[in-house]
DNA sequence: GGAATAACCGGAGATACCTCCAGTACGGTC
DNA sequence: GACCGTACTGGAGGTATCTCCGGTTATTCC
């Protein structure tokens, strides 16, 4: 059971806006349903609804939803992914208003508040960094802080040895390692220390 | 596993804040028995295996161990306590004979060795930052951490403004957010970012 | 030694995850 | 519009987690 085929090439990457090769017209019925049901199943009952009564009121069988979806995580990625996209996409867009270190922890603040709002799905962050998976949302994220940490590399604000995808797993770990009971402020504090580690010259924003 | 035994013995899973009466000599029996065949089994099949066949081997009912473990994570912290507690006591003894920053990266390297063997604690570290959960190994953890901590903060190395608690979350956090297959030079690239983040003055030390 | 009474046992059962594959129906072709 | 290959369906079933409670012991008190 533990020697299964990790190469399960049906696997469809979760990619809303791109298609690589169109479902059947049915399949991509009951691929929206799946999505629509669930998003309002998890935000109405909580992230523990159980996949078999997203199932049901999605007039699906199981095992089309898990067709589509190869584990809860891939469908809580799915259904955040909208929302996502608002967060990663904004990473230019403050670069173009602010200074690197700012962009950077604007960006995390906002990445912070998404965290907040969707708790649910932090499972899908744990599974991103799994042996065998594909997270996208873990590639979005990475992409979006990169585009910030490249710009505070060349202004000279930032370490030049550091790599974006350690900045993703220092954020998401923080995210994991902390609970919804610590307030905003204990993933502020966390997400500034991060930062701090980037900067050449972090004495000067150091308060607190 | 000679003396193992009288180091469990304490570790109730519920503290009431009251002084708990001993477990009946049979229970405890019981309990010491499941912590055994846990290690053996988790030794020998990785962290897959059924509760029940522990319980079957250990020769109690599945009941017996929920009583005793209220969840998987409850036991991997029971079964890696002793190994985890040879690593916290360390702090103390590397402080003696290095500077907090380098008894800091030297600990650190430690704790990371020890997850790398026994990658299967990893969900207890998760489960440990859940709301209502009580967490010995990160009560331990962090105990371990703010030895080092306070001693860098006194002698100016570590900014004040630092807490201990951060410090776990973060280091765990980097553990969780990474997987088996990212080797450990990712892990000690996180690690050292999370102590850069600590230092008055990071410069000296920054390399690679 | 012999009740009395907590404390503890253990496994059946409820629930959820995920797999598998025989059957169904879509969409291209003529 | 009928045919055919195949993409897709869906739920039964295997496995694991965790709960519940009637029954069974250990311990205490006489």
């Amino acid at each position: 059971m533990n020697a299964a085929n990790a190469q399960t090439q049906d696997v469809r990457p979760e990619f809303t806006g791109e298609v690589q090769r169109p479902l059947r017209a049915d399949a991509q019925r009951n691929r929206d349903r799946i999505i629509e049901v669930a998003r309002a199943m998890f935000a109405e009952s909580g992230d523990a609804v159980a996949l078999e009564s997203i199932a049901k009121d999605a007039g699906v069988g199981i095992g089309t939803l898990y067709r589509n979806f190869a584990s809860r995580e891939a469908l809580l990625e799915a259904v955040y992914a909208v929302e996502l996209e608002k967060v990663t996409t904004n990473a230019a867009d403050l670069l173009s208003r602010l200074d690197p270190e700012s962009a950077l922890r604007a960006w995390m603040g906002r990445y912070a508040d998404f965290i907040a709002a969707k708790r649910g799905i932090l499972p899908a962050l744990s599974a991103g960094a799994a042996p065998g998976r594909r997270s996208t949302t873990r590639a979005r994220v990475t992409a979006a802080i990169d585009t910030i940490v490249v710009a505070g590399v060349q202004s000279g604000a930032f370490r030049a040895d550091v790599i974006a995808v350690d900045i993703t797993a220092l954020t998401q770990g923080a995210f994991i390692a902390t609970s919804r009971d610590d307030g905003p402020e204990r993933i502020a504090r966390l997400l500034n220390l991060i930062v701090d580690a980037l900067l050449v010259n972090p004495g000067r924003t150091r308060a607190s």
